[in-house]
DNA sequence: ACCTGAACACCGTTCAAGT
DNA sequence: ACCTGAACACCGTTCAAGT
């Protein structure tokens, strides 16, 4: 009655990054995660529900490492930074990360990132009503490079990505251009920018 | 000595693809596939190598069924027309289509489709140094979109993905328009067109 | 040549039992 | 309250054996 816990959900949710960052998806385990913490596999269930859980903790984990900008730069910084952030997340966490595009984005750490970009799209001059369709647009193109490039469908260097991520770069900031056209900002309108 | 089979490899992808159509990835066993085609487990590992040889098959399968259109059609109606068959595949196999994200497009029936969206695109003007990486950005946001659109992502009905979708391929319009400076071709440069 | 039974080392999960 | 041992129904894979 009234033992110290030894582990915590976000020691069984590392351990399962890491898991799946050394080895790939296929070896995040029950078994291997306890073992990782030097605890039996059962212990695991009074801190997660089940595995799926497990790796929506995973899936958690990886949006809190996105870094929201400071709000006072200007949107096109805002966004690159965003989308530069996500891309080293994907960087750092190979094996976890195309989780993300496969799961249903409504957890508060998607909200959260969903939210920055929500306000730099309209200080960027898109409407209102485009607003949530202009951020899914924006974030499946991003995620889909990131995954892309991290998940082995790309074979080529470091640079050759970068520059493919450039030229993203240039399409997305023409389809803000094309959404804005109504409420001129301060913005360059044809400088190759945000997200 | 000479025992006709009675399984073949196509029949093993075949009753693996719906498996994963049916419950997801996750309910893809050799058990399972077995059993389906009234067979043993251990009958699948004279016809595949093991199970990622499996998955290698299924991907296959799901390239195969990209329907490649008449070289004689314009570029622009090619390229868009390719898009909505890889749209269809992903909706047609929404539990299997999120491999094609993650494993390399280095199959025969990957450069097959390649092959035909670089010849439309060298008719677009897209000038021969910029082909591979003009077709490598184009089918990973193409890719993208159809694994968030099918592997539940996204939330909204058909409607809305098909206005999502007429957007990205206004975006893509405009790449190929940036992309393609020399040699000018028949085609009206400003029109929602190709992939 | 093709299929199968038995076997092995692993999975996820539950439940009663220990402290 | 937290952890564990034993147990169950399942995995992928191998190998010797059947026809």
């Amino acid at each position: 009655v009234g033992r110290p816990a030894q582990i915590h959900r976000a020691d069984i949710v590392r351990a399962a990054t890491d898991l799946a960052d050394e080895g790939g998806l296929g070896t995040v385990t029950m078994h291997a995660a306890a073992t990782r913490l030097g605890v039996s596999t059962m212990a695991l269930y009074r801190h997660v529900r089940n595995k799926a859980d497990l790796l929506d903790g995973v899936v958690e984990h990886l949006l809190s490492e996105i870094a929201l900008p400071d709000p006072d730069l200007p949107w096109q910084v805002r966004l690159s930074s965003m989308a530069e952030s996500l891309r080293r997340t994907a960087r750092r966490h190979p094996g976890a990360f195309p989780l993300l595009l496969q799961l249903p984005a409504d957890t508060p750490g998607a909200r959260r990132v969903r939210q920055a970009v929500y306000e730099a799209l309209g200080e960027a001059g898109v409407p209102p009503e485009q607003l949530v369709r202009v951020e899914r647009l924006l974030s499946t193109v991003v995620l889909g490079f990131a995954v892309s490039e991290t998940a082995g469908r790309f074979t080529h260097g470091r640079a050759t990505s970068d520059a493919d991520f450039a030229l993203l770069e240039e399409l997305m900031a023409d389809l803000l251009g094309r959404m804005a056209e109504e409420r001129p900002r301060g913005a360059a309108p044809s400088e190759p920018s945000g997200t």
